[in-house]
DNA sequence: GGTAAATGTTCTCTTACTGTTCTCTATGAG
DNA sequence: CTCATAGAGAACAGTAAGAGAACATTTACC
């Protein structure tokens, strides 16, 4: 899927995002691949992206995240990916050559009750959320260690990042995020809102993913972090 | 399912992929393949494309990956990764009035084994899905009356529905739907693809929901429905 | 033998990718 | 508001890569 530049400046961008938190600048690249001309990382960074490796805000210094990896570096296909676990299981009997898959009869595992506490604004932020209105079973691989609570998304703010209006997200519950991770925060103790985190010096910008909504900054201290999003379930 | 040029050309392409993460060229693989000109590999290409085995950008360098293996050399199931499912943590201590819920203890209950099957392109068009790589459990909620199985989706035809590269989807097997659903759908008994259907008269159309995606409309009986979406998983 | 799909080859044509230089503009700091 | 800086992008040149028509051969199969 990448070229062999395109390859070397997402691993770069990667690491540095690993090492640093902070994405690289253009400068910064085009010395780290040996160019002599951001001109050059201006059109792989848009390669990158026309793939569907890096995610970006345009006219915006630094603003960059990696949203996959390709496949070489960790998931494979021999192996699942790298996303939660999974039981081992002999199913698979002999299918006819093109006949749809067909699942032996479904065992029966554990799974682990989460608290629906209530709705979430995903786009102009509403109320806190504070009712236990109901319960979800998740898969205890979507669960890592910490506790947990469900919301239900209300809104289309987060639209572009594939949460829809009636989406059940899953939340661990922490008090710090990563710049670029989508939280629950609460602002002015207040609000409480699924946003995008950026950090910015000591303030902190909530990016909604809908160009419709615009990124509201607020100083320190205003922001809290509630939770992080973990895992997001929808029914169809 | 692949003849033994189409199997050589997606192993040496897999391999490439492994050791170097960077898609062999036309010109490479015809040299690996033995050929004189890299019009057979672009036979090739399209035909591993449209069996499903890879998926690619037309008019792109080196823009290809590796969807699914054959069955042959069919994913290992490896081994499960522990993960603690509860670990007890100290968390703040004072309350405020919009604190976050903070929910009892997370209670186990039933849940259930579902095969992933496999991944399916969301994009090109790909074939019958069968390999089952792994298992994920599922919330019983979700799963209503008949057989259900999941697959990973790849590629971003279907970004506007809020379904994402990567994404698990849940899938009810039925060969009936409702225009308007989204579906596991098998064209010519060859190509498979999850697509939104509409019904016009005796013919179906495919639709993804990304604009950069053709609307694809087939005569009566050249489309087969194979299951319909039923539910989503993300995990972040 | 007849047919269809898969292959192998040659050639041509177009487009993509890379490296570089320069210019212009949006943004954020002060 | 002004300035310094990072990002956007046009233009040019050379190389690499993908698309596909045309035709001959081979293979599997009825």
């Amino acid at each position: 899927m990448l070229t062999r530049k395109q390859y070397e400046l997402l691993m770069f961008i990667h690491e540095r995002l690993k090492e640093t938190g902070v994405p690289p600048s253009f400068d910064e690249m085009k010395d780290a691949l040996d160019l002599r001309s951001k001109s050059g990382i201006h059109r792989l960074i848009t390669a990158l992206e026309e793939r569907g490796f890096i995610r970006r805000l345009p006219n915006r210094a630094r603003a960059m995240e990696v949203v996959r990896l390709p496949d070489s570096i960790a998931p494979g296909l021999g192996a699942p990916r790298p996303r939660g676990s999974f039981s081992p299981e002999v199913i698979e009997g002999s299918l006819g050559k093109l006949e749809p898959p067909r699942p032996a009869p479904e065992p029966v595992v554990q799974g682990t009750e989460i608290p629906v506490m209530g709705r979430i604004a995903a786009g102009v932020p509403i109320e806190a959320i504070q009712t236990h209105s109901h319960s979800i079973s998740v898969p205890p691989e979507l669960l890592g260690k910490g506790e947990h609570y469900a919301l239900e998304v209300r809104g289309d703010s987060m639209i572009e990042a594939g949460i829809l209006d009636g989406d059940t997200v899953l939340i661990r519950r922490t008090d710090s995020a990563d710049s670029g991770d989508i939280v629950v925060a609460l602002v002015d103790e207040e609000e409480a809102t699924l946003k995008r985190l950026r950090k910015k010096g000591a303030s902190i910008a909530l990016e909604a993913a809908n160009p419709a909504y615009e990124t509201r900054i607020f100083g320190p201290g205003r922001v809290r972090v509630q939770g992080r999003l973990v895992a997001l379930f929808r029914q169809y």
